[in-house]
DNA sequence: TCCTTTAGGTCTTTAATACAGACTTAATAA
DNA sequence: TTATTAAGTCTGTATTAAAGACCTAAAGGA
C-alpha cells in the first residue's frame, strides 16, 4: 500500500479521512454496494469523468477497498474486498443521517438521469 | 439554506457526499466531537489554512450542522446543532472501521503535534 | 482612556486537482 | 478481419487549495 493512502495518524478517523474523504469515492462505493464493478458503469452512473474515475479506483484498490480482476489489462471488473464490504455500516449510517437530516433540492449527482 | 448544500439526488447519500465528503470536513468533525468549539482551536489541533478553515466553518453552519454564537462578529463559538450531533454515529462507524481495516503509517494530518 | 493581545477572519500568489473532450489501445463480437 | 466496446491516457483550461502576510473587532489591563 502506498504511503499516499496511509496516515501517520493515531487516530483511525484521521486516516479514513484521507479515502472517504470525497465526494466522488462515496458515490463510487454506493454504486459498488448496488453491485456496480465495471469501469463504464460508473461512468454512466455518475457524472464523474474518465480521468478521474480511473484515479479514484486506483486509489481504492491501493488502499484494498476494491479488488481489480485481472490485476493488469482491459476490461477490469472491480470488486468490493472485505475492507470494502465493510464500509456497508459506514455507508448505511451516512444513508441514515442523509434521510434525516438532509431536504432534497439543488444540484444533481447522477448528470440529470 | 444555499443550493450549493442540498442537493437534487433522491439518494440520501449523494446529498451527503457534498459534505461529508471532504477530509476537512471529517477532520473538522471530529474534533468537534472532541469539544472544540473555536476557530484558533481547530486552527492548532488540524494543519489547515485560516482560508480553508473559515471556508469549511461556513459550509457546515451554512449545512445546519454547527451553530455559530454570535451569529456574525469575531470571538464565535461552534456548536454542533441537533444534525451535527446525530452524525456521532457516522463517525463511530468510520472509526470502528479505519481501526480495523486501515493501518498506521505515512501522513500525518496534524503536522506533526 | 488608550494600549495590547487575541480571535477570527480576508487577500495575494503559487501549486495542485478537476474538468471536458479528443485520442489510444486491447479485447470481444460479427 | 473489421467493427465495436471497455478502459483507459493526454491536453488544455478552470477551479480549488495552500501558505503566509495583512486586517479588524473585541476584551483586558494599566
Amino acid at each position: 500500500m502506498p504511503a499516499y493512502i496511509t496516515s501517520r495518524s493515531p487516530c483511525p478517523v484521521g486516516r479514513a479521512s484521507r479515502i472517504l474523504g470525497d465526494r466522488w469515492v462515496i458515490l463510487i462505493l454506493r454504486e459498488a454496494f448496488l453491485g456496480e464493478q465495471r469501469f463504464d458503469g460508473w461512468l454512466s452512473r455518475l457524472s464523474i469523468s474518465r480521468a478521474v474515475l480511473a484515479d479514484r479506483l486506483n486509489l481504492l484498490v491501493d488502499a484494498g477497498i476494491l479488488e481489480r480482476e485481472p490485476p493488469t489489462g482491459k476490461r477490469a471488473l472491480y470488486m468490493l474486498s472485505d475492507s470494502g464490504t465493510a464500509l456497508k455500516p459506514v455507508y448505511q449510517s451516512i444513508q441514515k443521517w442523509g434521510d434525516m437530516w438532509l431536504p432534497v433540492g439543488g444540484h444533481s449527482d447522477t448528470g440529470g438521469q
